[in-house]
DNA sequence: CAGATTAGTTAGCATAGCTAACTAAAATTG
DNA sequence: CAATTTTAGTTAGCTATGCTAACTAATCTG
């Protein structure tokens, strides 16, 4: 039985990619963690600063939303991030509801933290060729889709 | 100036790049750690474990190396392990190492946290034309050989 | 307007990251 | 070969991040 039946096979390679494709990640953010680091700021805080900061201002809840987590979770980096000063708190008409914005300090902050971040990355895709960087945008875009799927 | 200069134009190219593989890193890992938290084992030990259980035995120094940690965290990260029984410690003929190994029960574990954490991850790599899943295998290979240039 | 729902916070627990300071074993060296 | 230095891991103590449960305050609803 050296055959296959196609659609087994097609699960068993879809299983394999995916696999790969998770321990890739991991290792390309345990990489980029290090240079996080260097901000000061925690991983946890930077990304939620880079929701509000690219997606513009929103309430705790819907920020816990955008970041997968809980809202006592959130509740606590937003302080954090405001006890920093890298985000401000404003009322709005709902008096239950808040609305977080990132300071001009937040955004410096993650401007800064996001270039040294990506540079070790950017260096790292330098080295391709311009062929297989091309490759990678179309890939990226792939990427993007299957997260959309999930 | 509609034109811009070659070298700037892919300096800038690659920085997106680097930029959204960045963040679809950060997305994807964030879907897929809630099947994570199902197997009540914590991300840290999770991979931790899969560096012994796909890599093999190997001292603490080193397997802090490969999780790019420092010795007090891994120390503690397998003393977790060890207290669930996912991990044997081992004497070597160097007194000051130990043989960090995968017991039989941390396998399966593992095994069955892969797969739950990775079929959520096919199902959307299934949503992908035959083609698309070709150019994504495609896609990991390139991230791998990025992630070894960093 | 009383009760239900919604938004966020507080409290308390576990995991995970770090540095500093320690122990024990091995290697070096005078 | 004894004294020192180096190396491997651990312990202690801090911060950050996750969670659930239980609370407060505001709004909505009947």
């Amino acid at each position: 039985m050296t055959r296959v039946k196609l659609k087994d096979a097609g699960a068993k390679e879809g299983f394999e990619t995916a696999d790969r494709l998770h321990s890739a990640a991991i290792h390309l953010l345990r990489r980029l963690r290090v240079r996080d680091r260097e901000s000061g700021v925690g991983p946890a805080q930077l990304s939620a600063l880079s929701v509000l900061v690219f997606g513009g201002p929103r309430s705790l809840g819907e920020l816990a939303d955008a970041e997968q987590v809980r809202p006592p979770t959130m509740s606590r980096i937003v302080a954090g991030l405001e006890r920093a000063g890298l985000v401000k708190r404003r009322k709005t008409e709902d008096g239950r509801r808040v609305r977080l914005e990132a300071s001009a300090k937040g955004m410096k902050i993650l401007q800064e933290g996001r270039k040294r971040r990506v540079e070790s990355l950017a260096k790292a895709v330098y080295l391709l060729s311009r062929k297989e960087q091309n490759q990678l945008v179309e890939l990226v875009k792939l990427l993007q889709r299957v997260i959309g799927n999930l």
